[in-house]
DNA sequence: CAATCCTGTAAAGTTTTTGTTACATGCCGC
DNA sequence: GCGGCATGTAACAAAAACTTTACAGGATTG
Protein backbone atom coordinates (compact mmCIF):
# COMPACT_ATOMS: atom_id res chain seq x y z
CA UNK A 1 0.00 0.00 0.00
CA UNK A 2 1.20 3.09 -0.65
CA UNK A 3 1.56 5.86 1.32
CA UNK A 4 0.13 8.62 -0.22
CA UNK A 5 0.72 10.89 -3.03
CA UNK A 6 1.81 14.32 -3.20
CA UNK A 7 2.06 16.99 -5.70
CA UNK A 8 4.98 18.94 -6.10
CA UNK A 9 4.93 22.47 -7.55
CA UNK A 10 7.57 24.45 -8.81
CA UNK A 11 8.35 26.27 -11.51
CA UNK A 12 12.57 25.09 -11.25
CA UNK A 13 12.87 21.78 -12.56
CA UNK A 14 15.93 21.02 -10.35
CA UNK A 15 13.92 21.72 -7.47
CA UNK A 16 10.88 19.23 -8.50
CA UNK A 17 13.99 16.73 -9.01
CA UNK A 18 15.32 16.60 -5.74
CA UNK A 19 11.95 16.84 -4.41
CA UNK A 20 10.55 13.88 -6.09
CA UNK A 21 13.68 11.83 -5.81
CA UNK A 22 13.99 11.63 -2.13
CA UNK A 23 9.99 11.91 -1.53
CA UNK A 24 9.92 8.61 -3.70
CA UNK A 25 12.81 7.14 -1.92
CA UNK A 26 10.94 7.73 1.34
CA UNK A 27 8.17 5.77 -0.02
CA UNK A 28 5.64 8.09 -1.44
CA UNK A 29 3.72 8.71 -4.81
CA UNK A 30 4.94 11.86 -6.60
CA UNK A 31 3.58 13.99 -9.28
CA UNK A 32 5.31 17.10 -10.35
CA UNK A 33 4.05 20.16 -11.88
CA UNK A 34 6.10 23.37 -13.13
CA UNK A 35 3.66 25.71 -12.46
CA UNK A 36 0.49 26.68 -10.92
CA UNK A 37 -1.73 26.06 -13.87
CA UNK A 38 -0.52 22.85 -14.60
CA UNK A 39 -0.45 21.78 -10.93
CA UNK A 40 -4.73 22.65 -10.81
CA UNK A 41 -4.88 20.40 -14.46
CA UNK A 42 -3.35 17.65 -12.42
CA UNK A 43 -4.58 17.64 -8.86
CA UNK A 44 -7.17 14.93 -8.50
CA UNK A 45 -8.73 13.77 -5.39
CA UNK A 46 -6.11 11.20 -4.87
CA UNK A 47 -3.25 13.66 -4.10
CA UNK A 48 -2.92 13.62 -0.06
CA UNK A 49 -0.59 16.68 -0.09
CA UNK A 50 0.82 19.63 -1.92
CA UNK A 51 4.39 21.02 -2.06
CA UNK A 52 3.88 24.16 -3.15
CA UNK A 53 6.26 26.87 -4.12
CA UNK A 54 5.04 30.06 -3.44
CA UNK A 55 7.12 32.22 -6.22
CA UNK A 56 5.66 30.86 -9.53
CA UNK A 57 6.01 32.68 -13.23
CA UNK A 58 2.43 32.95 -13.41
CA UNK A 59 -0.19 32.54 -11.11
CA UNK A 60 1.43 32.32 -7.45
CA UNK A 61 1.68 29.89 -5.11
CA UNK A 62 -0.69 31.63 -2.87
CA UNK A 63 -3.12 32.20 -5.66
CA UNK A 64 -3.28 28.77 -6.93
CA UNK A 65 -3.78 27.38 -2.78
CA UNK A 66 -6.77 30.30 -3.20
CA UNK A 67 -8.70 28.14 -5.86
CA UNK A 68 -7.70 25.04 -4.20
CA UNK A 69 -9.23 26.04 -1.28
CA UNK A 70 -12.45 27.67 -2.76
CA UNK A 71 -13.29 26.78 -6.21
CA UNK A 72 -12.63 22.96 -5.59
CA UNK A 73 -13.52 22.95 -2.13
CA UNK A 74 -10.51 20.71 -1.21
CA UNK A 75 -8.90 21.08 2.17
CA UNK A 76 -5.94 18.87 1.01
CA UNK A 77 -3.38 20.08 3.31
CA UNK A 78 -0.38 22.45 1.82
CA UNK A 79 3.11 22.90 2.53
CA UNK A 80 4.41 26.37 1.49
CA UNK A 81 7.88 26.65 -0.13
CA UNK A 82 9.55 30.28 0.58
CA UNK A 83 12.39 31.47 -1.18
CA UNK A 84 15.28 33.02 0.37
CA UNK A 85 15.19 36.98 -0.68
CA UNK A 86 11.52 37.91 -1.16
CA UNK A 87 9.06 36.48 1.31
CA UNK A 88 11.10 35.56 3.88
CA UNK A 89 12.16 39.03 4.72
CA UNK A 90 8.36 39.23 5.07
CA UNK A 91 7.04 36.32 7.24
CA UNK A 92 9.43 34.80 9.77
CA UNK A 93 7.80 31.49 9.35
CA UNK A 94 5.05 30.19 10.83
CA UNK A 95 2.06 27.93 10.07
CA UNK A 96 -1.44 29.07 10.01
CA UNK A 97 -4.73 27.55 9.11
CA UNK A 98 -3.12 23.53 9.30
CA UNK A 99 -0.84 24.46 6.47
CA UNK A 100 2.94 24.60 6.78
CA UNK A 101 5.87 26.46 5.47
CA UNK A 102 9.12 26.12 4.70
CA UNK A 103 11.63 28.46 3.85
CA UNK A 104 14.46 27.75 1.23
CA UNK A 105 17.04 26.47 1.51
CA UNK A 106 15.84 23.64 2.79
CA UNK A 107 17.11 20.01 3.80
CA UNK A 108 15.35 17.21 2.45
CA UNK A 109 15.19 15.83 5.85
CA UNK A 110 13.20 18.96 7.18
CA UNK A 111 10.88 18.17 4.08
CA UNK A 112 10.69 14.39 4.71
CA UNK A 113 10.03 15.14 8.56
CA UNK A 114 7.08 17.84 8.16
CA UNK A 115 5.61 15.85 4.94
CA UNK A 116 5.13 12.90 7.45
CA UNK A 117 3.94 15.14 9.97
CA UNK A 118 1.28 16.50 8.05
CA UNK A 119 0.18 13.51 6.93
CA UNK A 120 0.08 11.90 10.06
CA UNK A 121 -2.61 14.87 11.20
CA UNK A 122 -4.26 14.92 8.59
CA UNK A 123 -5.38 10.93 8.87
CA UNK A 124 -2.12 9.10 7.32
CA UNK A 125 -2.97 7.88 4.23
CA UNK A 126 -6.47 9.14 3.64
CA UNK A 127 -6.37 10.00 0.68
CA UNK A 128 -9.97 10.44 0.82
CA UNK A 129 -11.55 13.76 0.27
CA UNK A 130 -15.11 13.07 -0.25
CA UNK A 131 -15.94 17.16 -0.32
CA UNK A 132 -13.13 17.83 -3.30
CA UNK A 133 -14.78 19.38 -6.28
CA UNK A 134 -12.83 18.66 -9.72
CA UNK A 135 -12.16 21.09 -12.21
CA UNK A 136 -11.30 19.29 -15.78
CA UNK A 137 -11.65 21.08 -19.35
CA UNK A 138 -14.33 22.61 -19.32
CA UNK A 139 -16.36 20.41 -16.85
CA UNK A 140 -16.21 21.54 -13.36
CA UNK A 141 -17.94 19.10 -10.20
CA UNK A 142 -19.06 20.89 -7.04
CA UNK A 143 -19.35 18.18 -4.80
CA UNK A 144 -21.11 19.97 -1.79
CA UNK A 145 -23.98 20.92 -4.19
CA UNK A 146 -23.72 17.72 -6.01
CA UNK A 147 -24.00 19.86 -9.36
CA UNK A 148 -21.95 19.48 -12.44
CA UNK A 149 -21.21 22.58 -14.36
CA UNK A 150 -20.21 22.61 -18.41
CA UNK A 151 -18.60 25.78 -18.88
CA UNK A 152 -20.20 27.17 -16.12
CA UNK A 153 -23.86 26.00 -17.33
CA UNK A 154 -25.33 23.94 -14.53
CA UNK A 155 -26.07 20.54 -15.27
CA UNK A 156 -28.53 18.89 -13.40
CA UNK A 157 -28.14 14.79 -12.88
CA UNK A 158 -29.35 12.55 -10.90
CA UNK A 159 -27.72 10.74 -8.08
CA UNK A 160 -26.44 7.86 -10.06
CA UNK A 161 -25.62 9.65 -13.04
CA UNK A 162 -23.71 11.96 -10.84
CA UNK A 163 -21.90 9.18 -9.31
CA UNK A 164 -20.74 7.54 -12.00
CA UNK A 165 -19.57 11.24 -13.96
CA UNK A 166 -17.83 11.74 -10.54
CA UNK A 167 -15.69 8.32 -10.41
CA UNK A 168 -15.12 8.58 -13.74
CA UNK A 169 -13.69 11.97 -13.40
CA UNK A 170 -11.95 11.60 -10.69
CA UNK A 171 -9.53 9.32 -12.32
CA UNK A 172 -9.45 11.77 -16.13
CA UNK A 173 -8.78 9.42 -18.95
CA UNK A 174 -8.58 5.98 -16.96
CA UNK A 175 -10.51 3.61 -18.33
CA UNK A 176 -13.24 2.11 -16.71
CA UNK A 177 -14.92 -1.47 -17.38
CA UNK A 178 -18.68 -1.80 -16.98
CA UNK A 179 -17.71 -4.22 -14.41
CA UNK A 180 -15.77 -1.73 -12.44
CA UNK A 181 -18.24 1.04 -12.42
CA UNK A 182 -21.26 -1.37 -11.11
CA UNK A 183 -18.51 -2.70 -8.28
CA UNK A 184 -17.56 0.52 -7.21
CA UNK A 185 -21.43 2.05 -7.06
CA UNK A 186 -24.12 -0.97 -6.61
CA UNK A 187 -22.03 -2.63 -3.97
CA UNK A 188 -25.11 -3.03 -2.40
CA UNK A 189 -26.51 -5.30 -5.61
CA UNK A 190 -23.72 -6.17 -7.79
CA UNK A 191 -26.39 -7.89 -9.54
CA UNK A 192 -27.27 -5.26 -12.76
CA UNK A 193 -26.37 -5.72 -16.27
CA UNK A 194 -23.53 -4.14 -18.14
CA UNK A 195 -25.63 -2.81 -20.56
CA UNK A 196 -27.50 -0.53 -17.39
CA UNK A 197 -24.21 0.75 -17.60
CA UNK A 198 -24.46 2.28 -21.08
CA UNK A 199 -27.69 3.70 -20.49
CA UNK A 200 -26.93 6.20 -17.76
CA UNK A 201 -23.73 7.11 -20.00
CA UNK A 202 -25.76 8.16 -22.67
CA UNK A 203 -28.52 9.91 -20.07
CA UNK A 204 -25.51 11.56 -19.05
CA UNK A 205 -24.25 12.61 -22.26
CA UNK A 206 -27.82 13.93 -23.16
CA UNK A 207 -27.30 16.42 -20.22
CA UNK A 208 -23.95 17.63 -20.76
CA UNK A 209 -25.22 18.71 -24.50
CA UNK A 210 -21.83 20.14 -26.35
CA UNK A 211 -19.58 18.15 -23.77
CA UNK A 212 -20.60 14.94 -24.01
CA UNK A 213 -17.47 13.83 -26.09
CA UNK A 214 -15.59 13.82 -22.39
CA UNK A 215 -17.33 10.82 -21.83
CA UNK A 216 -15.45 8.65 -24.42
CA UNK A 217 -16.33 5.38 -24.99
CA UNK A 218 -12.76 2.89 -25.35
CA UNK A 219 -14.72 -0.08 -27.48
CA UNK A 220 -14.35 -3.44 -25.53
CA UNK A 221 -13.24 -2.11 -22.36
CA UNK A 222 -15.18 0.32 -21.07
CA UNK A 223 -15.71 4.14 -20.99
CA UNK A 224 -13.58 7.20 -19.90
CA UNK A 225 -13.47 10.45 -18.96
CA UNK A 226 -10.68 13.08 -21.04
CA UNK A 227 -11.54 16.44 -21.28
CA UNK A 228 -9.56 17.08 -24.40
CA UNK A 229 -10.50 15.36 -27.83
CA UNK B 1 -20.97 33.07 10.06
CA UNK B 2 -18.25 35.65 8.79
CA UNK B 3 -16.20 37.07 11.55
CA UNK B 4 -15.84 40.60 9.53
CA UNK B 5 -14.63 41.77 6.12
CA UNK B 6 -10.73 43.29 6.04
CA UNK B 7 -9.69 45.29 3.41
CA UNK B 8 -6.04 45.31 2.50
CA UNK B 9 -3.95 48.02 0.98
CA UNK B 10 -0.71 47.30 -0.30
CA UNK B 11 1.34 48.04 -3.52
CA UNK B 12 3.19 44.90 -3.41
CA UNK B 13 1.23 42.32 -5.16
CA UNK B 14 2.91 39.53 -2.89
CA UNK B 15 2.31 40.59 0.43
CA UNK B 16 -1.84 41.43 -0.67
CA UNK B 17 -1.76 37.62 -1.67
CA UNK B 18 0.10 36.48 1.38
CA UNK B 19 -2.21 38.48 3.58
CA UNK B 20 -5.58 37.56 1.62
CA UNK B 21 -4.91 33.98 1.90
CA UNK B 22 -3.62 33.69 5.31
CA UNK B 23 -6.43 36.07 6.42
CA UNK B 24 -9.14 34.01 4.81
CA UNK B 25 -8.12 31.18 6.12
CA UNK B 26 -8.68 32.75 8.97
CA UNK B 27 -12.35 33.10 8.15
CA UNK B 28 -12.21 36.52 7.60
CA UNK B 29 -13.25 38.22 4.41
CA UNK B 30 -10.72 40.13 2.56
CA UNK B 31 -10.75 42.89 -0.57
CA UNK B 32 -7.66 43.68 -1.68
CA UNK B 33 -5.92 47.03 -2.99
CA UNK B 34 -2.61 48.36 -4.70
CA UNK B 35 -3.21 51.95 -4.01
CA UNK B 36 -4.53 54.00 -1.63
CA UNK B 37 -6.95 55.74 -4.35
CA UNK B 38 -8.19 52.29 -4.73
CA UNK B 39 -8.71 51.45 -1.59
CA UNK B 40 -10.32 54.95 -0.92
CA UNK B 41 -12.99 53.52 -4.22
CA UNK B 42 -13.36 50.32 -2.23
CA UNK B 43 -13.94 51.00 0.72
CA UNK B 44 -17.58 50.78 2.54
CA UNK B 45 -19.57 50.45 5.21
CA UNK B 46 -19.24 46.68 5.44
CA UNK B 47 -15.21 46.84 5.93
CA UNK B 48 -14.59 46.96 9.85
CA UNK B 49 -11.05 46.89 9.47
CA UNK B 50 -8.32 48.25 7.26
CA UNK B 51 -4.22 46.71 7.46
CA UNK B 52 -2.75 49.79 5.38
CA UNK B 53 0.59 49.53 4.40
CA UNK B 54 2.53 53.37 5.27
CA UNK B 55 4.99 53.24 2.16
CA UNK B 56 3.42 53.30 -1.06
CA UNK B 57 3.11 55.19 -4.27
CA UNK B 58 1.07 57.95 -4.88
CA UNK B 59 -0.81 58.82 -1.66
CA UNK B 60 0.73 57.34 1.55
CA UNK B 61 -1.20 55.09 3.59
CA UNK B 62 -0.79 58.04 6.18
CA UNK B 63 -2.58 60.43 3.74
CA UNK B 64 -5.12 57.86 3.50
CA UNK B 65 -6.26 57.52 7.34
CA UNK B 66 -6.27 60.99 7.56
CA UNK B 67 -9.02 61.55 4.73
CA UNK B 68 -10.75 57.83 6.06
CA UNK B 69 -11.10 59.37 9.34
CA UNK B 70 -11.35 63.46 8.38
CA UNK B 71 -13.13 64.00 5.26
CA UNK B 72 -15.42 60.74 5.95
CA UNK B 73 -15.48 61.01 9.60
CA UNK B 74 -15.26 56.81 9.71
CA UNK B 75 -13.62 55.47 12.95
CA UNK B 76 -13.11 52.19 11.14
CA UNK B 77 -10.19 50.78 13.17
CA UNK B 78 -6.78 50.74 10.40
CA UNK B 79 -3.91 48.30 11.36
CA UNK B 80 -0.56 50.09 9.69
CA UNK B 81 1.78 47.83 8.26
CA UNK B 82 5.82 49.79 8.05
CA UNK B 83 8.47 48.91 6.65
CA UNK B 84 10.70 50.44 8.93
CA UNK B 85 11.25 51.20 13.10
CA UNK B 86 11.67 54.99 12.46
CA UNK B 87 8.06 55.51 10.89
CA UNK B 88 6.65 54.38 14.93
CA UNK B 89 6.97 57.70 15.92
CA UNK B 90 4.48 58.94 13.56
CA UNK B 91 1.77 57.01 14.36
CA UNK B 92 1.81 56.70 17.85
CA UNK B 93 -0.83 59.18 17.53
CA UNK B 94 -3.29 56.87 15.61
CA UNK B 95 -2.18 53.85 17.53
CA UNK B 96 -3.80 56.03 20.59
CA UNK B 97 -6.68 56.40 18.32
CA UNK B 98 -7.43 52.30 19.09
CA UNK B 99 -5.38 51.42 16.05
CA UNK B 100 -2.02 49.27 15.56
CA UNK B 101 0.71 49.24 13.82
CA UNK B 102 3.02 46.12 12.51
CA UNK B 103 6.48 46.63 11.16
CA UNK B 104 7.63 44.21 8.74
CA UNK B 105 9.40 41.31 8.47
CA UNK B 106 6.20 40.49 10.09
CA UNK B 107 4.91 36.35 10.85
CA UNK B 108 1.07 35.92 10.10
CA UNK B 109 0.58 34.67 13.64
CA UNK B 110 1.15 38.29 14.96
CA UNK B 111 -1.36 39.73 11.88
CA UNK B 112 -3.89 37.68 13.02
CA UNK B 113 -3.37 38.06 16.67
CA UNK B 114 -3.50 41.49 16.09
CA UNK B 115 -6.28 41.59 13.84
CA UNK B 116 -8.42 39.30 16.07
CA UNK B 117 -7.42 41.66 18.89
CA UNK B 118 -8.67 45.14 16.97
CA UNK B 119 -11.59 43.54 15.69
CA UNK B 120 -12.64 42.43 19.40
CA UNK B 121 -12.04 45.48 21.00
CA UNK B 122 -13.96 47.42 18.50
CA UNK B 123 -16.94 45.26 18.90
CA UNK B 124 -16.09 42.68 16.13
CA UNK B 125 -18.17 44.28 13.52
CA UNK B 126 -18.76 47.95 12.25
CA UNK B 127 -22.20 48.28 13.05
CA UNK B 128 -24.76 45.40 13.68
CA UNK B 129 -24.03 41.96 12.63
CA UNK B 130 -25.43 42.65 9.04
CA UNK B 131 -24.13 38.51 8.53
CA UNK B 132 -26.90 37.56 10.46
CA UNK B 133 -29.21 38.52 7.80
CA UNK B 134 -29.35 36.39 4.58
CA UNK B 135 -30.75 38.04 1.31
CA UNK B 136 -30.94 35.69 -1.46
CA UNK B 137 -33.12 36.84 -4.39
CA UNK B 138 -36.27 37.65 -3.12
CA UNK B 139 -36.14 36.16 -0.07
CA UNK B 140 -34.45 38.07 3.01
CA UNK B 141 -34.22 36.66 6.33
CA UNK B 142 -33.81 38.93 9.76
CA UNK B 143 -32.33 37.17 12.04
CA UNK B 144 -33.29 39.69 14.94
CA UNK B 145 -36.49 39.54 14.06
CA UNK B 146 -36.55 36.03 12.86
CA UNK B 147 -38.64 37.06 10.34
CA UNK B 148 -38.34 35.84 6.65
CA UNK B 149 -39.82 38.31 3.77
CA UNK B 150 -40.32 37.21 0.38
CA UNK B 151 -40.04 40.39 -2.01
CA UNK B 152 -40.66 42.19 1.17
CA UNK B 153 -43.77 40.49 1.95
CA UNK B 154 -43.10 39.11 5.68
CA UNK B 155 -43.61 35.38 5.91
CA UNK B 156 -44.53 33.82 9.25
CA UNK B 157 -42.91 30.47 10.04
CA UNK B 158 -42.79 28.69 12.92
CA UNK B 159 -39.20 28.03 15.04
CA UNK B 160 -38.16 24.85 13.50
CA UNK B 161 -39.50 26.10 9.89
CA UNK B 162 -37.34 29.09 10.07
CA UNK B 163 -34.03 26.76 11.80
CA UNK B 164 -34.53 24.88 8.74
CA UNK B 165 -34.93 27.58 6.37
CA UNK B 166 -32.09 29.46 7.96
CA UNK B 167 -29.71 26.71 7.61
CA UNK B 168 -30.65 26.04 4.27
CA UNK B 169 -30.25 29.66 2.74
CA UNK B 170 -27.04 30.09 4.58
CA UNK B 171 -25.20 28.04 1.96
CA UNK B 172 -27.15 28.87 -0.85
CA UNK B 173 -26.81 25.42 -3.49
CA UNK B 174 -25.56 23.47 -0.86
CA UNK B 175 -27.27 20.03 -0.74
CA UNK B 176 -28.25 18.77 2.83
CA UNK B 177 -29.34 15.35 3.38
CA UNK B 178 -32.14 14.96 5.57
CA UNK B 179 -29.26 13.25 8.36
CA UNK B 180 -27.76 16.71 8.22
CA UNK B 181 -30.25 18.51 9.34
CA UNK B 182 -31.43 16.43 11.72
CA UNK B 183 -28.49 16.47 12.80
CA UNK B 184 -27.93 20.07 12.80
CA UNK B 185 -31.41 20.78 13.93
CA UNK B 186 -32.58 18.10 16.27
CA UNK B 187 -29.15 17.74 18.46
CA UNK B 188 -31.15 17.00 21.54
CA UNK B 189 -33.37 14.08 20.26
CA UNK B 190 -31.74 12.80 17.01
CA UNK B 191 -34.54 10.20 17.09
CA UNK B 192 -37.11 11.62 14.26
CA UNK B 193 -37.76 10.25 10.98
CA UNK B 194 -36.41 11.58 8.07
CA UNK B 195 -39.98 12.17 6.29
CA UNK B 196 -40.38 15.31 9.21
CA UNK B 197 -37.92 17.28 7.24
CA UNK B 198 -39.96 16.52 4.42
CA UNK B 199 -43.38 17.71 5.95
CA UNK B 200 -41.27 20.77 7.31
CA UNK B 201 -40.12 21.61 3.63
CA UNK B 202 -43.71 21.23 2.79
CA UNK B 203 -45.09 23.78 5.23
CA UNK B 204 -41.89 26.60 4.32
CA UNK B 205 -42.96 25.97 0.78
CA UNK B 206 -46.72 26.78 1.86
CA UNK B 207 -46.42 29.81 2.93
CA UNK B 208 -43.27 30.95 0.58
CA UNK B 209 -45.72 30.80 -1.70
CA UNK B 210 -44.46 32.06 -5.36
CA UNK B 211 -41.04 31.72 -4.13
CA UNK B 212 -41.71 27.60 -2.96
CA UNK B 213 -39.72 26.65 -5.49
CA UNK B 214 -36.59 28.00 -3.64
CA UNK B 215 -36.51 25.35 -2.01
CA UNK B 216 -35.18 22.60 -4.42
CA UNK B 217 -35.32 18.88 -3.57
CA UNK B 218 -31.88 16.81 -5.28
CA UNK B 219 -33.62 13.33 -5.38
CA UNK B 220 -31.56 11.32 -3.63
CA UNK B 221 -29.64 13.81 -1.46
CA UNK B 222 -31.66 15.88 0.20
CA UNK B 223 -32.77 19.38 -0.29
CA UNK B 224 -31.18 23.13 -0.82
CA UNK B 225 -31.86 26.68 -1.43
CA UNK B 226 -31.23 27.86 -4.25
CA UNK B 227 -32.74 31.35 -5.78
CA UNK B 228 -31.90 30.92 -9.21
CA UNK B 229 -33.24 27.77 -10.69
C1' DC C 1 -58.64 26.08 31.42
C1' DA C 2 -59.85 26.24 26.80
C1' DA C 3 -58.35 27.52 22.35
C1' DT C 4 -54.71 27.61 19.27
C1' DC C 5 -50.58 26.63 17.26
C1' DC C 6 -46.55 23.65 16.65
C1' DT C 7 -44.63 19.02 15.70
C1' DG C 8 -43.93 14.50 14.60
C1' DT C 9 -45.95 10.39 12.36
C1' DA C 10 -48.57 7.85 9.16
C1' DA C 11 -50.53 6.87 4.97
C1' DA C 12 -52.25 7.98 0.52
C1' DG C 13 -51.01 10.30 -3.92
C1' DT C 14 -47.30 12.02 -7.37
C1' DT C 15 -43.15 12.47 -9.54
C1' DT C 16 -38.57 11.06 -10.55
C1' DT C 17 -35.23 7.74 -11.00
C1' DT C 18 -33.59 3.54 -12.54
C1' DG C 19 -33.00 -1.09 -14.56
C1' DT C 20 -34.41 -3.59 -18.41
C1' DT C 21 -35.70 -4.64 -22.96
C1' DA C 22 -35.79 -3.98 -27.79
C1' DC C 23 -34.21 -2.15 -31.67
C1' DA C 24 -31.04 0.89 -34.45
C1' DT C 25 -26.43 1.97 -35.73
C1' DG C 26 -21.59 1.46 -36.59
C1' DC C 27 -17.31 -1.14 -37.05
C1' DC C 28 -14.52 -5.14 -38.33
C1' DG C 29 -12.72 -9.08 -41.05
C1' DC C 30 -14.11 -11.52 -44.46
C1' DG D 1 -22.23 -6.72 -48.72
C1' DC D 2 -22.67 -10.13 -44.91
C1' DG D 3 -22.54 -11.91 -40.16
C1' DG D 4 -20.89 -10.88 -35.62
C1' DC D 5 -19.94 -7.78 -32.02
C1' DA D 6 -20.12 -3.72 -29.40
C1' DT D 7 -22.34 0.52 -28.59
C1' DG D 8 -26.18 4.25 -28.69
C1' DT D 9 -31.12 5.32 -27.62
C1' DA D 10 -36.05 5.29 -26.96
C1' DA D 11 -39.60 3.37 -24.46
C1' DC D 12 -41.58 1.18 -20.56
C1' DA D 13 -42.67 -0.40 -16.08
C1' DA D 14 -41.09 -1.30 -11.44
C1' DA D 15 -38.93 0.86 -7.63
C1' DA D 16 -37.55 4.59 -5.09
C1' DA D 17 -38.06 9.14 -3.71
C1' DC D 18 -40.84 13.01 -2.88
C1' DT D 19 -45.34 15.75 -1.80
C1' DT D 20 -49.46 16.27 0.29
C1' DT D 21 -53.07 15.55 3.45
C1' DA D 22 -54.76 14.17 7.80
C1' DC D 23 -54.46 13.50 12.60
C1' DA D 24 -53.18 13.40 17.51
C1' DG D 25 -50.30 14.50 21.45
C1' DG D 26 -47.80 18.57 23.42
C1' DA D 27 -46.67 23.03 24.01
C1' DT D 28 -48.15 27.74 24.18
C1' DT D 29 -51.14 31.53 24.78
C1' DG D 30 -54.53 34.32 26.48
Amino acid sequence: MEKGKILIVDDEADICEILQFNLENAGYDVDCASSAEEALDKLSPEHSLILLDVMMEGMSGFKMAEVVRKERGSRIPIIFLTAKNAENDLLTGFSAGGDDYISKPFSIHEVIARVKAVLRRSGGMSAEHPEDNIVSGKIRIDMSKKMVYAADNPVLLSKKEFEILYLLASHEGRVYSREDIINELWKDAPYVLDRTVDVHIARIRGKLGPYKNYLTNRSGYGYCFSPVE
